[in-house]
RNA sequence: GCGAUUGUGGCGAAGUGGUUAACGCAUCGGAUUGUGGUUCCGACAUUCGUGGGUUCGAUUCCCAUCAGUCGCCCCA
């Protein structure tokens, strides 16, 4: 019997997780200066809470949710998404009612859609994203869009693109549904099966359509820019004069359809133009939610989040050539050549790493070629040969690998000696 | 959910219907009784993804299944 990893699923190993953690304090440290505090909700919640908030048509809450009950008979799901979650405790919590709106709030945790595996898309895989409720104010659509892209400028990418559009607000939808099914409706049965579905559910879905795009009526369908209320013209126009003086580039997508239901007015993708990258290029996904706090129970309070992949973050380094300097240098390896030894470099050990300096031994009695091999394979800068000598002359050679130069020092000097060697 | 493709030691990778499954890297031991990165020698697969079937005999052929990879759908 041997055991794997569920599908869709990945061990992240050493060598692997410096780069996690690496990313994880960037983005980190750019919350704390943009002033998103974290929020950590549970990793399951009520079913109920993501049809609603995510919205029945969607296919993440059709086909992609992991489902069960517990023992109560509660159905639960896998969070397939944050803000949901978000909103909710937002709610639950009353932060409405709190002085300094928006509530700027941050996530980061691993997220679960069943879903088949290709490159950069896992069943279970690490958003992290953000969620300022309680403003409409253009201004802070475009911090969130800032801040997005500040992560990815400072993890090192260079070939991301954003795409802008704005779904406008109820009246502008409700209008341009309606253009658009009398648009499509006499010809519908030219389209795909999908197609057809949306029609009546989401209309504005078929314009996302990949099988039917060279279709002629999606060229002429009526654009849903035409259909913005002056109010959200407006609203949009300021969006972008934020995002000019920012120095944000951007390209507006009057197709840019997001597949959750909430959103509204902003939306935007952030997506990698690095070649050779796979089939999937959306980096990050995100938009204005006025409406879903009320829907969540709430008052009528607005809202704007999104939510990016750290796993596709990686790959899009990786499609650049990016190199991530991590942290994991050994400082000190300590040989010992027997046993007596051996208690000697455990204790210098010891006394290395409550100052602060990382060290190591052998612990599979190797001969000491191996370990000074294993030295070596480490990268250990400096390598202590502790043996019978050592032990009666209470000294030892310190030995800087890279110039095999030694330098003897009392056992007692070690630690200062070493700390000024760094 | 659909399609393509792959599955041999820690890693990479040959290979054949027949009795000991190449090779490279890595690892461990030795040459060199206490100093690494070079060299030489030696060691290292009783599940060749798993389960069936065909056969005197299967890692090799067939079926199923699981998993990886890539693409579609969709998304982060």
């Amino acid at each position: 019997m041997s055991f794997k990893v569920p599908r869709g699923t990945q061990d992240i190993l050493p060598g692997q997780s410096e780069k996690w953690q690496l990313i994880e304090d960037k983005i980190r440290e750019l919350c704390r200066v943009y002033r998103y505090k974290e929020l950590r909700t549970p990793m399951f919640e009520s079913t109920e809470l993501f049809q609603r908030g995510v919205g029945d048509t969607t296919d993440i809450v059709q086909k992609e949710m992991y489902t069960f009950e517990d023992r109560g008979g509660r159905s639960l799901t896998l969070r397939p998404e944050g803000t949901a979650s978000a909103v909710r405790s937002y709610v639950e919590h009353k932060m409405f009612g709190q002085p300094d709106q928006p509530v700027k709030l941050s996530y980061m945790g691993p997220m679960f859609r069943y879903e088949r595996q290709q490159a950069g898309r896992y069943r279970q895989f690490v958003q992290f994203g953000v969620e300022a409720i309680g403003s409409a104010d253009p201004a802070i659509d475009a911090e969130v869009i800032a801040l997005a892209m500040d992560i990815y400028s400072t993890a090192g990418l260079k070939d991301i693109k954003l795409v802008l559009n704005s779904l406008g607000d109820k009246e502008t939808r409700d209008a341009h549904r309606q253009a658009l099914i009398e648009h499509f409706k006499p010809s519908i049965g030219e389209f795909c099966s999908d197609c057809q579905k949306r029609l009546e559910k989401n209309p504005l879905r078929i314009l996302d359509c990949k099988v039917d795009r060279e279709h002629p009526l999606m060229a002429t369908a009526p654009a849903l820019t035409n259909y913005l209320t002056s109010d959200s013209a407006t609203y949009f126009a300021k969006v972008k004069n934020y995002l000019d003086t920012l120095g944000i580039a951007y390209e507006i997508d009057p197709n840019l359809v997001r597949g959750l239901d909430y959103y509204n007015h902003t939306t935007f993708e952030i997506m990698s133009t690095a070649a050779g990258f796979g089939a999937i290029t959306t980096l990050c996904g995100g938009g204005r939610y006025n409406g879903l706090v009320e829907e969540i129970g709430g008052p009528d309070m607005p809202g704007i989040g999104f939510a990016l992949s750290i796993e596709r973050l990686l790959l899009a380094l990786e499609a650049e050539d990016v190199e991530l300097n991590v942290n994991d240098a050994l400082d000190i390896f300590v040989v010992a050549l027997d046993d007596e030894a051996k208690v000697k470099a455990a204790e210098l050990i010891s006394s290395f790493r409550a100052k602060g300096i990382s060290a190591d031994m052998d612990y599979s009695d190797r001969k000491m070629k191996a370990q000074m091999k294993a030295a070596d394979r480490l990268g250990a800068k400096f390598v202590l040969v502790l043996g019978e000598t050592e032990l009666a002359e209470a000294a030892v050679n310190v030995k800087t690998m890279e110039t095999g130069n030694q330098q003897k020092v009392a056992f007692h000097d070690l630690v200062n000696y070493l700390l000024e060697q760094k």
